[in-house]
DNA sequence: ACCGGTCTGTACGCTTTCAGACAATATTTT
DNA sequence: AAAATATTGTCTGAAAGCGTACAGACCGGT
């Protein structure tokens, strides 16, 4: 019973009619999310999709000199492992790595394809779910060019919270610095200007939203673009940012 | 005929089987694409799918100043209106414009998700190609973020050409500027450091590739990155950058 | 209680890019 | 031919963020 509500946590899961839940369900395997955990690196085939429960895991792209930057976040309102229902079994320049720990189901490449290709609701709710997606990767590109780090930092704290529920976050400065393209010791002086206009509080490891209307003022527009999308997505069930 | 051999150039027609692109034929609306075409604005209706056959149409991110920062680039490798596919009519955040000159044949909207959902070779042939794309937006994402303004141009120029099959092109320095997300000025100074180099000449509204090969070394990686994801794309038939 | 590793705050000079402005040149219009 | 417009090259001061470094704070294990 425990089990069948979790299951139901995952926006897309709980958004398919009972048949095709029941067709993928014995597929269905609960995992472990723990923190830095890679679903998948770049040029290695992607075996599984994971359907978040709690948790997120970033889509970052990596570069050649090992850098990374956040390409977007896939929390319970989606689906780690889009390339399979896109047709391909690898990605070139994009790994997904667990940013908050959590648990999730995953389903073998075959049995996604599989059902997929039935074309019935999972079709349509995962093309639904990649527009906005796309939106989130679309806006990340422009925020990265044109938004200061603080505005950033506040943005992605936000997405990170919609996602997990909670107000506390358990981050390190070094964490965040690579997901946002940043020094560590950038995000240091951001989180701090952040504190001390009382939107956040963060120690060692540990950040916690303190004042989200304030914090969604500092943010730039990208987070409420995003939130705006995904809502539309899930608007006749349930919401997410 | 002249037409019919039109309709082939662009890679997604070409490889449709007979029987599908018949289905299609009648449907399909020979436009031109002249400079500066708004193809969908953020929050308006998409009306038609465009299938390129020469020239380059950007998808740019709108930001609420008014600012805008390409997402990517779509030429006769591809479709513009990739929402339709995806059950959307709407972005909330992108505009589709023309970037070089040239023509297209495009389709209403409920023709392509007619046969779309058909669930045949357009079905596949599209969620391939808009894997490709995404590859490129979120490596532009990185991009935007890591790479100077000099290598960035390189890119761009590069992704340009192979869009366009020639090497002269009709830009001026402020609609690069804005693609870029930066200055008109900055794109001044990036521009005369390449010619210095040798790599390109350019003048009022004009720009040639002189040394393809050097322009290649003088941008960051992920030119390379994009052009190999979109090479898997058509590797069986033809291939584009 | 101590130690080693991890995490954070802060500092320095430096690079890239910005913002804004201006003059020079090329093209189009009158 | 002259005027208006579009496009480009360059300038100055300033901001944001970089690379690097280092010391202090925190934490877990023995």
């Amino acid at each position: 019973m425990d089990a069948y509500i979790n299951h139901k946590s995952n926006l897309i899961l709980n958004a398919l009619p009972t048949q095709e839940y029941e067709r993928l369900y014995t597929h269905l395997e609960y995992v472990e999310l723990p923190l830095g955990k890679i679903l998948y690196d770049p040029e290695e085939p992607i075996r599984h999709a994971y359907f978040p429960l709690r948790g997120a895991v970033s889509v970052v792209t990596v570069l050649r000199d090992g850098g990374s930057v956040e390409a977007g976040v896939i929390g319970k309102e989606g689906v780690v492992g889009i390339p399979l229902v896109l047709g391909r079994e690898t990605e070139l320049n994009r790994r997904a790595v667990v940013q908050i720990q959590g648990s999730g189901l995953r389903l073998k490449a075959t049995a996604l394809t599989e059902e997929f290709r039935r074309g019935e609701r999972l079709h349509d709710l995962l093309l639904s779910y990649l527009h906005a997606f796309i939106t989130q990767i679309s806006q990340t590109a422009a925020c990265n060019r044109m938004h200061r780090l603080e505005e950033r930092l506040a943005r992605w704290l936000l997405a990170c919270q919609d996602r997990l529920g909670s107000d506390e976050m358990q981050l390190t400065q070094e964490f965040i610095a690579e997901m946002l393209g940043v020094r560590r010791a950038g995000v240091s002086v951001a989180a701090t200007q952040l504190q001390e206009r009382g939107l956040i509080k963060h120690k060692r490891g540990f950040i916690q939203i303190i004042d989200r209307e304030g914090l969604e003022a500092a943010s730039c527009e990208c987070y409420g673009v995003v939130r705006r999308e995904y809502q539309r997505l899930f608007e006749n069930r349930a919401a997410t940012g």
